[in-house]
DNA sequence: CCATAAATGGAATATATATTCTATTTCGTT
DNA sequence: AACGAAATAGAATATATATTCCATTTATGG
């Protein structure tokens, strides 16, 4: 069998599957049909089922591979189970390295950084629930005054938020526990609450959401797990989730989110 | 163990998931704590990678399928292999979804956003001054204090720069105009200052910037042009540019220069 | 503090799955 | 129709993965 490389992303797939598809023989044809349609069932299928559905023997299921490039069906389901995750396998060495090495380049692991946050973006731009974050901006474009609270990790975002909104003389007012000084009964009937919190989730958040909830204000919470606690009170929930380096968390994607809350809601003004 | 009834669907598995979830031992709740945010991982890993992830023993991420109501890991991921598909599409094709509800749509916006953020991200790691950023991170790590200054867009990236820095028990103070009250006299001979800012740029950061110059502690600049002003007095500039989408402009490069700089001076101590 | 139960880690085992091999069939050419 | 080359099916094997088991540790109640 002829040596070359293997596609490394979804589009040299695509690429190497319209080169060959033009000539193929009777069953690698049909794993071919079969592939072009299902294209999204290789991560979480095995050989046997795609054998079984395209109507052929698993070993011309693993031809086809093959023929594809790849030294096999697993390598060429890796590439679709999502090139996030173990991508490299040597993961777990660079992060020594960069750690044991302080002196190593940073520059390296800004790459790491640069590639965690482009990851996150891909995964918020195929896992966003357009149906909550529609909601949410109805919400707010009728909301006479918007309450932001997010703390430690997440006040960036709600700070950001506030800068936003201001920029678009939108009302909104930033709960930042400036002196301890709670600004609680600001909030008014009719007003809405953008809660950004992540695990661990801190009790002053859920506290004041807990005070929004009872004043019949509506909530909506940027989140990281679609378990959040702020799930039991009701609120509308954007979940959104950061890929980690070593324990260090970006916010590429909570930001990119974020910023079209807030542009979406200012265009309904 | 007890016989009951294995969840059919995501939200029974959600239900299930909450029943629990109060109530853990400290492996189980690592378990719990990362399904919560990585749910999408279940279906395309195995049980082995996400013990690893979730920093347990495989049997120990067994115990939790079962009290989960599953026969098995197996038995929990056909669950959520089902639903794979709706969050299949490749990133371009979804994207192109997200576009397609019509321009001006929240979703045609995240898509934007998400684009530009991409675009930055690479941007900053093509264009990255790598000599810069060594010697920026050299001079914080010797500082005895780090200072750190950012208004309006800028200050969501001080703010994580501060949250970053605490988190890693490195003296960081973040000076934040509340109340107007001015902290300059907290800059000691030694000392190093963070500045970020961007076009146009505020008066009170160069003023304070300057300040820090006249004592001789070295300044590292974020900024977004070469041509920033603080170049002219002798800073460290490491320049990031955003792509901006209307006239917004996304923080995600920017942020990830910021946890860069933090996470190697962090690792040098 | 002890007795007991619950939880855990790690290795051992069972099962599922990928991959290879070879006899047989199909296809194209003369 | 006869030959050689290519393609195929199905079983055999290798590998990856899930699952169980039990000795040890950790929590709990008296």
């Amino acid at each position: 069998m002829e040596l070359r490389d293997a596609p490394q992303t979804i589009e040299e797939f695509q690429v190497r599957f319209s080169e060959i598809s033009g000539s193929l023989p009777k069953r690698l044809r049909q794993c071919a049909d079969y592939i072009a349609i299902n294209e999204d069932k290789i991560a979480v299928s095995t050989v046997a089922e795609l054998a079984v559905a395209a109507g052929v023997q698993p070993s011309a299921f693993m031809r086809f591979c093959q023929l594809m490039g790849f030294s096999g069906y697993s390598e060429m389901q890796r590439l679709f189970r999502g090139a996030w995750g173990q991508r490299w396998p040597d993961y777990a060495t660079r992060l020594q390295n960069l750690k044991s090495e302080g002196a190593g380049s940073p520059t390296a692991l800004l790459a790491e950084f640069v590639e965690a946050g482009r990851v996150s973006l891909e995964t918020l731009a195929s896992t966003v629930d357009a149906e909550a974050l529609k909601c949410s901006v109805e919400v707010l474009a009728n909301a006479p005054m918007i309450h932001l609270l997010g703390l430690k990790r997440a006040f960036p975002v709600a700070s950001y938020l506030a800068y936003a909104f201001e920029e678009m003389n939108i009302p909104a007012l930033l709960h930042d526990c400036v002196g301890m000084l709670d600004h609680r009964n600001a909030i008014r009937r009719g007003d809405v609450l953008i809660a950004v919190t992540f695990a661990p989730y801190s009790s002053e958040t859920l506290d004041l959401a807990q005070f929004a909830r009872e004043r019949d204000c509506p909530i909506v919470a940027i989140t990281d797990s679609i378990n959040s606690p702020l799930r039991k009170i009701g609120a509308h929930i954007l979940s959104v989730s950061e890929v980690d380096f070593g324990s260090f968390r970006g916010l590429s994607a909570t930001l990119s989110l974020a910023i079209t809350l807030a542009v979406s809601v200012g265009s309904r003004r």
